[in-house]
Order: C-alpha cells, then sequence, then structure tokens
DNA sequence: TTTATTTTTGAACCGTAATTCATTTATAAT
DNA sequence: ATTATAAATGAATTACGGTTCAAAAATAAA
C-alpha cells in the first residue's frame, strides 16, 4: 500500500484561495491551482469531486470558523453591549487580516451565494448573523442602543461597510491600513447606533 | 433597403440586466438573453460586439447616470453638508429603486472589476466617490463633521454598507423595505459622523 | 415588379477548460 | 524480493456556450 505525503489536501485548498482571489471564481483554472498546490491536475479530483466543492470547502470553513469565535464573545457575561459589539467587528478584521487573500475571495464570490435560501452557505452566514442580531437586540433592551432602529438593517449596514473595507484593504493595504480602518468603524457605528 | 424595427438594441440591453442579474455574467447564457429580448442569437453580436462589452456598456450607462446626479447636488449651494449628504445617499437608492435587477447586477459583479484599476468602469466608479469624498471635505472643512474620521474608510463605509443593503432588498424587498434603509441609514451616518 | 441593400436568423463552428481514466509510481505487507 | 493496493499523474475526452457566417427575410429604391 501507498500513502499519502504531506498534506495535499490543505496545500490545494490555500492554492485555490489564491487562485480563486485573483482571478475570480469563473475564471480561475484547476490546472493552475494545481501547479500552484503542486501536484497533477487530476490529483484535484481525488480530493474535491468539483471546482464548485471546493469553493463551497472554503467558504464553510471560513464561517465555520467565524461562527464560533464570535459565539463565544457572545458568551462572555464580563462585556458590555458596546463591548461585545466592538469584539464582532474585530473578529471579521482579525480573521481576515491573518489571510488577505481569503478576503478578496470572500468579498468577490459571496455575494453570487445570497440568492438561493437554503443552500449549505447561506445557512452558515445565517448562523453567523444571528449573533450580530443578538448582540444588537441585547444592547437594544438593556438600552444600550437606540430602539429606532431596525435591527437587520443596522447589522447588515455594518457588515456591508465592514466587508466593502477589508476589499479594498486586501487590494491595496497600505492605502487603508486596517488599524485605522477599524478605529473608524468602530466609532462610527458605536456613535451612531448608541443612545 | 431595410430599416430597424423597434428598438432591439434596448431590448437587449433591458434583457441582459435581468439574465446578468439572476445568473450572474459567467452563468448567464447569451442564448437566454436573446430569447429574453425576442431576437435571435446571432442578433446580440450585431449591436454589441461581445458579452463583456454588452456588461460594460450596462455598468457604464449607470455609472455616467449617477456622476451627473450626484454632481448636481454636489453643485446646490442652498444645501448644507449633511443635506448634501444625505442627497447622495438618496440619489443611490433613487436609481436602483427604479431598477431592482439593475441593483441586484450592480452588488454581485461590481467587485470583480475593482481589481483592474484603471479599466473603464473603475474610472467612472472613481469620478463617483470622488464627489462623495468632496462632500465629505467640506463638510469636515466647515466644521460640521468630525475630523479625525478618514474621508476615503468613511466614504467607503457607508459606500458599502448602502450597496449590501440594496442587494438584501433587491433580493426580498418585503424584508427591507428602503423607506425605512434610508431612514435608518442616514440616522447612522449623521449621527455617526457629525460632531 | 424587380433589384439592391440592410437586417435578422440560428445552426454550425471552435476554443476552452472541467473532468475522466488508463497508466505509472510509491509504499506496505508477505 | 515480490506482490498488492493506494496514490498520483497528465494526456485524452467531453461538454459547454460564445461567436461566426451563409442563408433568408424585409424593405427601399428603381
Amino acid at each position: 500500500m501507498r500513502r499519502k505525503e504531506g498534506n495535499k489536501e490543505q496545500d490545494i485548498i490555500s492554492a485555490a484561495i489564491e487562485v480563486f482571489a485573483k482571478d475570480g471564481y469563473h475564471e480561475a483554472k484547476i490546472s493552475k491551482i494545481a501547479e500552484l498546490a503542486n501536484v497533477a491536475t487530476g490529483s484535484v479530483y481525488l480530493y474535491f469531486e468539483s471546482k464548485e466543492v471546493l469553493l463551497v470547502k472554503i467558504f464553510s470553513d471560513l464561517w465555520i470558523k467565524l461562527i464560533s469565535l464570535v459565539k463565544t464573545i457572545n458568551e462572555r457575561d464580563d462585556l458590555s453591549s458596546t463591548e461585545k459589539l466592538e469584539g464582532f467587528i474585530d473578529t471579521v478584521f482579525d480573521v481576515f487580516t491573518a489571510n488577505s487573500k481569503l478576503a478578496l475571495l470572500f468579498v468577490k464570490e459571496q455575494p453570487h451565494f445570497l440568492q438561493e435560501k437554503d443552500n449549505k452557505l447561506n445557512i452558515l452566514y445565517n448562523n453567523f448573523l444571528e449573533i450580530g442580531e443578538k448582540i444588537l437586540d441585547d444592547g437594544v433592551n438593556n438600552n444600550s442602543f437606540n430602539k429606532n432602529l431596525d435591527k437587520k438593517i443596522t447589522k447588515n449596514f455594518i457588515y456591508g461597510g465592514v466587508r466593502h473595507l477589508l476589499h479594498l484593504w486586501a487590494l491595496s493595504p497600505d492605502e487603508y491600513p486596517l488599524n485605522k480602518v477599524r478605529q473608524d468603524i468602530k466609532y462610527i457605528v458605536k456613535k451612531g447606533i448608541t443612545k
């Protein structure tokens, strides 16, 4: 018997993130991913049944990680609502800061998934947003946040703004220093929604 | 001689907006666009030299319209900085409210263009954002807006938030009534950035 | 009516790249 | 060593859909 050497699956995933991010999912070629991962074209299919499955794997890993992180924050009872909200925003920045290619891929391709309500990715994505909404909810209930703002709208406004800035940062890190970006966003959000 | 009947070019554009919005640019088929426009597949190529040119035409028409509208607002000297900013946001909502398919197309495909800095579309897009930045600039200078916020960041945060909510609205208009969306966004922005 | 010219058609063409699979390679077991 | 089996290869296959183009249709001019 022969056993697998190295971690080809991970190599392929990393390569795919890079190529998908640069070229966009549809223009990305499996052969290029394989080359970057140092495997043969056909090997990609030993680990992923199709190009699409590979993309979905990347996204679902990402969501699972994000969900776990923000869940932890939300469960901490030493944090105020405002601090939880800041922590939520920080988490997103932290995860993507660690991998700008993933950030790029995320902003470019995620919009295409929002359409079909009940695919795996949308379910995860909604789990994630629900936690954000819970934080906003509690903040309203304990009188920290403004009651008159719709929570779904507020949460998605923040989400969209954060996502767009991550995109710009991923394209030109120097023009959008993440520290300043985070700081400004948190300032606007806090000032904009607290009473 | 034979003369053209109807306005096939416009029919094709409208059909393309719809099909691109629903299926995404890459999955959209010329044959489907042609069918929806009531022309033969080949006819699309009498009006547009390629699928990509057709997409670019749609986007550039959109940007040209938006630029003209926000320019007008910015030139009015009876408006305060805050009112101009509100007017800017309103303009975007107005244009997309009139055509939710276009909104959907815009949010799905625009991210793919940001990469290549100097294509036609990015130049238009930057013209548009520059006007937004000018409004923010003036607001800072006349002491309406907070000096400590970076203008590029602020403008893009707002832009991203607005875009994402337009996306959600285009997918489920009932869940995201645009009036409430506009109202909340303008509230957060005003409160978030004014001194 | 006939002819010339422009518009339109849609099936065939063709390039591309995802996917497959016969073959080769590497290792574990005997 | 030899064999069996799993892993890996990459050229061949195949599907797909954008684009082309020869033929048809429509109208204006003669």
